[in-house]
DNA sequence: TTTATAGTTGACCAAATTAGTTGGTTATTG
DNA sequence: CAATAACCAACTAATTTGGTCAACTATAAA
């Protein structure tokens, strides 16, 4: 089981889409800008998101990522699956081969984390999310400082 | 959050502690043999084991391991602490300064998360394991097979 | 039609972590 | 004293993480 940055980030990148998605697209630079993630590990995560099909793009000036659904048809569990192979707390990735081809002593006991795990993640919507008053409140303090950082590089010039 | 075989050693070394440790004290060696364990890699894991209060140690021939207490006190999620520093799924580590100081988007989702894994792995202590027919199936394919491993090296000589 | 925007791909890299190994030293028992 | 087994510290190989960099391709606006 591996729950690093790289699904942290994934999901979190969703969930800016999820917020700020809805009229045009979104582009990387944007979410890199109000999520503090780098640009460059951005576009290997949406790779993979994309290729899960939880995400569509629109090339060009003007362009960026859209949800390919609804918000409350992407589940985090999917998310988490789709940049982490796997949210599989077993070592032997559940096929039971654990101790030289034979089960080992523990393997019953990871499988059922593994259910428990991915069931909570399952039943948790980017919708539910949005709807959350911490991630209001969070999505409007970012908001504010974006801007504050566009007008900043405005009167830089 | 990190389960890695780092934690599923210690639990399965546990779990054989609790299931061949009731006479005698366990020598490493024997853990080793029987669940496939480098011997050098358990003394590091009970190393940390006995740092946290969760095994006792009797040294020379005839030594080894017992439980510090009885298998209906000591919890997978006790043990999993031990050796891992933690099953926290927030990159924060709790401490809410996730984004250059400030609670990050998804903050609140890992930290149900990480709830909930604790509060399974709390529930379940090692005489829950003991008493699960699954483990006493495996159990009893090991000796049988750790017992034929005995034989076998006497018939070598 | 040029140009800027933005996604796409692949190669590469440094740091951290994992899963050990090696080579000892103590302490205890027979 | 010899064998056993815990204890300890230093080292290492492989893997994963969290990136960077460069070179594309597609598209829309000027």
């Amino acid at each position: 089981m591996r729950l690093t940055t790289k699904g942290r980030y994934a999901v979190t990148a969703m969930l800016d889409l999820a917020l700020h998605g809805a009229e045009r697209p979104v582009s990387l630079a944007d979410i890199s800008g109000r999520q503090d993630i780098s640009l460059s590990y951005l576009e290997q995560l949406f790779a993979k998101l994309r290729r899960n099909n939880l995400v569509s793009s629109v090339r060009g000036p003007g362009g960026g990522y859209r949800l390919s659904r609804g918000g409350d048809e992407i589940y985090v569990a999917q998310i988490i699956d789709a940049v982490n192979e796997t949210v599989d707390a077993t070592g032997c990735g559940g096929s039971a081969d654990c101790q030289q081809g034979e089960v080992c002593l523990t393997h019953h006991l990871w499988c059922d984390l593994s259910d428990q795990i991915h069931g909570f993640l399952s039943q948790i919507s980017l919708s539910n999310l949005v709807e959350r008053r911490e991630v209001q409140n969070i999505a409007a303090r970012q908001t504010a400082r974006s801007q504050q950082g566009a007008t900043l590089s405005l009167t830089e010039v």
